[in-house]
DNA sequence: ATGAAAGCGCTAACAA
DNA sequence: TTGTTAGCGCTTTCAT
């Protein structure tokens, strides 16, 4: 601004209020400080701007793991609409990593977001204790925080994992295999806690060897489930935690000449799932409202709204598609036909 | 850092050069900071430190739409890989339209990021020029840029679009439909004269109503697919111009019974294109490779390499796993005996 | 309508 | 080892 200002021959503050769209400036001194504005291809400093200020930068940050689910799409989505709506930009950072987590979430304090969304992947957040003390607004999505006390908004992952469950039990199956990631993740307790609890309603013991946890990757849930299948008792059915043990768990039933023939239910839907034989039965959530929900609520801090910690807690759905209303009888007919 | 500082009763510079691990501090004084930094809950601000350093602020921005595609998954990967080994932080912020990605590019520029990727998709990046000329670095990926000369890492769209219409010639097909998405696009150009070119060398004349241009989204691909079948002489074979093109078309064949019947070639893989029967054959290249080769051309100006606009061409591969490899006699063939 | 002075939180350069 | 001074580019407050 020095530079505009110099040359047009005024004060910096007078070029200021000319490129903030502030009131009291001549339109002669307006015009002339937007030409040079234009012809230095002056591009105001925001750095400057918001340490002047002392208040908004006008970003948030987002921070998760990126993969390729539509799970982050429609997040970013969801976030991105009510964003927009505050004039706020979404720096969306990624976390591979505990650490990466950590190191990101404290670079963009740094950097003095005004607030942060997580989709948490370490277990302890407790670091972020700080960031709330100096008054660092903090939404946690998907995934609940531990260590620090803060809004959250999540699924009803137990209730989908109740539904999964019963809609396979409900379809004559008593042997369900499980096959999901590290416990260690919140969701994947939840859903199992579902599937649990299904099965006791059902007056059933579970057997341990039917769950197949800390699965990462297809590559792995495909292996996992061709273990299960190598079982003496079989499972005859299937509830996979995530879209990508979905998947390794469609894979293995191809692998096993089993395709169609093994009940199957996943957690999220995904892209393809009604494209497959049989098309794939999922439980679901909408995700895009629960990013924009969790965006709403981090504007909601950030403007000033205090509180207890608010927890919000959206509804799953089954989505049945034949992969999941295998019939256990017609399975045990086919069998006998096939001997 | 003041507050810090009038505790422990030293000044600010000392304070500054422990938190920032700079030699020339005592023992004593360094442990008193530290142990005041951490009760006071202290956070540097990074905005007030690049101001005063002048120099970078170890960010760089990549300005994409997000999408559930493995492109941006593995796009965002390779970035990180490299910008994680220069110690940067990656702000990725979504452009859904071209306004927005304009506003998102300035945004970023007033940030002062330290150089910026760009997957445009707008038509125009003319009014880019005037970051470049502050000396703010942008490497264009995926896309070339349009009206600024910058630097740019695509893949070999054309040769990729060759590749895949000699395959489906190369099995006997004469009538090949291609939906994509708009043709302002750059690489559905670039897929498109590929096909031309492969059309034109097989002596063959293109017929324009087996082109179907301006799809976007799944939904808009089924219908398309769905017209081309239902031309008086419709294609025995389909490419598609992208993965969301592809599923689209996929669900096109299930509605009219023609699974597996007409031949198909996608560009870019996707994740389930193995399950799916027949499984897809499809064009794709290494993007986490085209994500790192960006960053690295990024960082390379970032710290200081002048000279002309680089353009870096990656290869495509096709990669047969069945729905591509339909042979147009055996079609015929079958069509027969149905008769 | 315009400007001068002070300061946001930090660091560079130079003393002490 | 430590402190002082100046200033990064901007905005605020208060004059003019």
């Amino acid at each position: 601004m020095q530079d505009i200002a110099d040359r047009v021959g005024i004060s910096t503050k007078s070029v200021s209020r000319v490129l903030n769209g502030e009131p009291g400036t001549s339109a002669r001194t307006t015009e002339r400080v937007l030409a040079v504005a234009r012809e230095l291809g002056f591009r105001r400093n925001d750095l400057a701007r918001s340490l002047a200020r002392g208040d908004r930068t006008g970003t948030v940050g987002l921070v998760l793991r990126h993969s390729s689910t539509r799970f982050y799409e429609n997040l970013i989505r969801g976030v991105d609409e009510v964003a927009d709506a505050h004039g706020a930009l979404v720096l969306t950072a990624g976390s591979h990593s505990e650490d990466r987590e950590r190191s990101t979430l404290l670079a963009l304090s740094s950097r003095r977001v005004d607030g942060m969304l997580i989709v948490p992947v370490g277990r302890d957040q407790t670091y972020l204790r700080a960031e709330q003390a100096i008054g660092m607004p903090l939404v946690f999505v998907d995934r609940p925080p531990s260590g620090v006390a803060a809004d959250a908004v999540l699924a009803d992952d137990r209730g989908g994992g109740l539904l999964a469950t019963r809609h396979l039990l409900k379809h004559g199956h008593r042997r369900i295999g499980v096959v999901g990631a590290s416990t260690s993740v919140h969701t994947v307790n939840e859903r199992i806690a579902g599937y649990d609890a299904a099965i006791a309603e059902a007056g059933l013991t579970g057997d341990p060897r039917l769950v197949q946890l800390d699965v990462e990757g297809s590559a792995a849930a495909r292996a996992a489930v061709l273990r299960l299948l190598a079982e003496p008792s079989p499972p005859t059915a299937l509830f996979l935690l995530n879209s990508v043990c979905t998947i390794g768990a469609l894979r293995a039933l191809d692998d096993a000449g089993l395709a169609g023939q093994v009940a199957l239910v996943g957690f999220d839907d995904f892209d393809t799932a009604d494209l497959l034989t049989p098309a794939v039965t999922v439980v679901a959530h909408d995700i895009v409202e629960m990013g924009r929900r969790a965006a709403a609520r981090l504007f909601a801090r950030i403007g000033g709204e205090d509180g207890a910690p608010a927890l919000d807690v959206l509804p799953t759905t089954l989505i049945p598609r034949g992969s999941g209303e295998l019939v256990r009888a017609r399975q045990v007919a086919r069998a006998r036909r096939s001997r």
